[in-house]
This record gives C-alpha cells, structure tokens and sequence, in this order.
DNA sequence: TAGATTGTTAATCGATTAACAATC
DNA sequence: TAGATTGTTAATCGATTAACAATC
C-alpha cells in the first residue's frame, strides 16, 4: 500500500488499539519493541502490524524493531490527539453523564466546552465544572463559540431536530449513541457511531450460537475423509 | 454459503441492524419488503442482504420479497432474544448507572438479576428496583444463583481480580467496557468489548483526516534526493 | 560481519457485488 | 401468464498472511 492511498476502515478501527498497547510498553518503561512481539501481546499478526503501519510511514528500523516512545508519538500524531476540537454534550442523561465523567476527552483530541438539555431540573445544574444549559440555546450558543463537533446522547426521536439545528450551524462531526442515522439525512457529516443495544444484542447471538448450536450435522461427505 | 458453514462476525455484526429497521417497518404497518427497499432504506446493497438473509435461511419468497413481520421473527430468534440469560453488573459509576438505566436488557435477551460494587457509600443503594451488593459477597452470590453473564462496568484494574473470580463459578459470557483484554487471559470465553475511547480516537482520527489531509502529493515518481 | 527485523511485494483468503436461473 | 424478486453461483474486490530482499 502506498502511503498516497486511502486508509481503510479496518486500519484505522486497528489505531486505537496500537495506541493503548503502545502506551502500556511506554509505561512499563519498554524502549524498543519488534512487531512479532506487538502481535503477540496484541493477538493479532507481526505481518499486520508492519502493514498497518507502513500505510502511514515506515517507523521501524530493519534488525532492531520500533522504538516504542518513538512509535507511540507518531501513532498519537496520525491519531490526531494533539488536536483540540470543541466539542459539546447534549443529553446530561445517565449516558450522557456517564460520558461526561468517563471519557477521557483531553487526551483523546477533545475539547468538552458545553453541555445541554431540555429538562428544566437538570438546566442550570454544574456538571464537571460546566452547567447545563438549555437547548433552546444550542443555535446562538453554535453561532457564538466555534464548535466543531456533538456528541449525541440523546433518545433517538430528539436527535434530528437537535440535529437539524446544529448542522444549520455547521457543526459536522458526531459522536451518536442515539439509533437515529445521521448519514442516511446529511450527506457531508463524519459520525461515529455507538450502538449499546446493538453490542448486546450481538453477545447474544454469539452466547445463543455456543449453547444452542443450530448444526443441521449434514452427516456424509465427512465420512469419507482420511488421516 | 451453505446453512452449515460458521456465519462471519461481519454478518453476525449487521444483525441487530436488521432487527432494527425491520422493527420499525413492523410498527410503521408495513408487511412486505423487498431486498431492493431494504437496501435502500438501510444505506446497502440488495445483494449482502440476500447473501446475509441466506446464511441462515430462506425467508423469502420469489416475485414477492420478505413478509415483514416473519422476518422480524426470524431475526428475533437468530439472534437469540427469546433468551433471558441471567447477567450481573459490576461497577455502579456513572457507566455502570447509564447501562442499567440505558440499556433494553430484556428486550435483548438478558435479565440483569444483580449489581455489585466495591464503593461502601453505594453499596446498599437501590437502582432501579435492585440493592447494590458488597463485591465481596461476588463469588458467593454466583455459586448460589445461576449467573450467565457479566457486564463489566470496572475501571481496567479492578477487572482482573473480579474476573478470576467469576470465572472461577463458571461464568463464560461477558459485556466488557473496560480495555483489560478478557480473551488473552481466559481462552474459552466469549466476550463483546465497548471501547468508548476508541471510538472517539477513530473519530478524531476521521476529522483530522477530514481537516488536515495529509496528501503527500507524489509530484514525480523518485525525484527523490536521499536523505 | 552475522543475525535480526523491517518494508514491501506476492499469494491467499474472505467478503462483497453482479448475474441469472428458479419460481412465486 | 408475465413481471418481480428471490436464492445461489460466479466474478470482483479488498484485506490478511506469507515470503523475502533490503538493511540496520
């Protein structure tokens, strides 16, 4: 692969893990590292690991492997971490709480600059510092500050208004918990998507799949195999 | 692909997809729909769904497509939702409170029967009709109730030593929010990860992609001096 | 230097798309 | 019946793995 090339989904779904492990070696105070021993610890493959990282640049040196601080920088870099897009929050729910207090945004490119909802009790009540306002003022809140992206966690009927309103304003990333498909509506948005029920529900499949196996034990053509 | 074969974790992962919209058509009233429609509906191709739909069986019928609320029922069973699998949450922070609070369990194949936390000021605590249990009470309660699965809403230190305990009572199955890798440790387990911060490093890295690209615009095929 | 390990090309494997005969 | 749409096979496309020359 060139580096001129577009990087496929499956690379860039594999960044983040490269990034944790990575830190971890970096912590642990590891200094240089070969891809047979990334692969090992990552359970994945030496020949992937080279591929994936030869998308973006050639890090390693032949007959020593890769520095790992050296790594973890440009990995960091390629990530974008070092960028810091304003973002705010709407729905201070359970979820949205649970990703205000524990999503670490700083460090992962994030700004977290405003939150919001539409419940009365809630507008006006501190969280982390910051305090809830009313989405009856995202629009001139959107007009007067940069921001570059929303994070969703709102129940799906009320995320196209919201949505509606934000992209008038230009917002064009999204981070979505709702079931609500932003892509199918806006056709120049990036939105990364989180679907929890989804996640179950394929646990369940695959808890399903071990305990009640749906072999129809087509019994021949095994027979006559040999060894 | 025949009946037989082992469905791939990409068909396995569009699933819930299907069940979803094939939900909302069934409560829109429609009772007919054709690969085509759905396809278009769903942002893909009429061909995957046949292909997906054929892994598991014939469900349509020729000159006429799927009947919707059939397919809906088939869905339903593929992935195992007339299940109630007996599942415990460990970690009632904020995560842990937006998951029990958040999430259909029953409508997705799970009953959650208990919640355990380590913290005294919460143990006691009644959430959502359930007493928030001492940790230390985790492998008795296991041993005297059939436990099925674990959803793991710990910080990533915490789950190591939990995790030797649950398993140790046998539980197999597990929604792990945490980056503690549960397959490296235990080789016969079946785990489904939520990696929030993965997710929004993969979204910083698709807007910074978006923002800055990094077209290295090969002018000229090795006019390249070396360095 | 000799051994190790990368970067990169080639081979394989798997997933998606296209095509079309079967059939409702 | 004729038109529509599936189920399924074949063709294409993309991703992973294997191999090895380059080189530290």
């Amino acid at each position: 692969m060139s580096k001129n090339d577009k990087i496929s989904m499956s690379v860039i779904r594999r960044l983040p893990r490269y990034y944790r492990f990575l830190l971890e070696l970096k912590n642990n105070g590891a200094m240089r590292v070969s891809s047979r021993e990334l692969a090992e610890k990552m359970g994945s493959s030496a020949s992937q690991i080279r591929q994936d990282l030869n998308c973006f640049g050639g890090f390693g040196q032949q007959g020593y492997g890769y520095d790992v601080p050296k790594l973890f920088d440009e990995i960091s870099a390629i990530l974008g971490l070092d960028h810091r897009y304003n973002a705010i929050l709407l729905g201070v729910g359970n979820l949205g709480r649970a990703v205000v207090n524990h999503v670490a945004f700083e460090s992962r490119g994030f700004n977290l600059v405003a939150l919001f909802d539409k419940d009365p009790s809630v507008v006006g009540v501190e969280i982390k510092g910051m305090p809830v306002r009313n989405v009856a003022e995202l629009g001139d809140y959107c007009r007067s500050h940069q921001v570059d992206a929303a994070f969703l966690c709102l129940p799906r009927e009320s995320v196209e208004p919201l949505a509606e309103v934000l992209y008038g304003c230009g917002v064009r990333y999204y981070w979505n918990f709702s079931h609500f498909d932003l892509t199918m509506k806006f056709d120049d948005v990036i939105v990364e998507n989180v679907h929890l029920n989804d996640s179950l529900m394929t646990l369940c499949y695959r808890i399903t799949e071990e305990k009640y196996p749906m072999i129809e034990d087509k019994p021949s053509e095994e027979a006559d195999g040999e060894n």
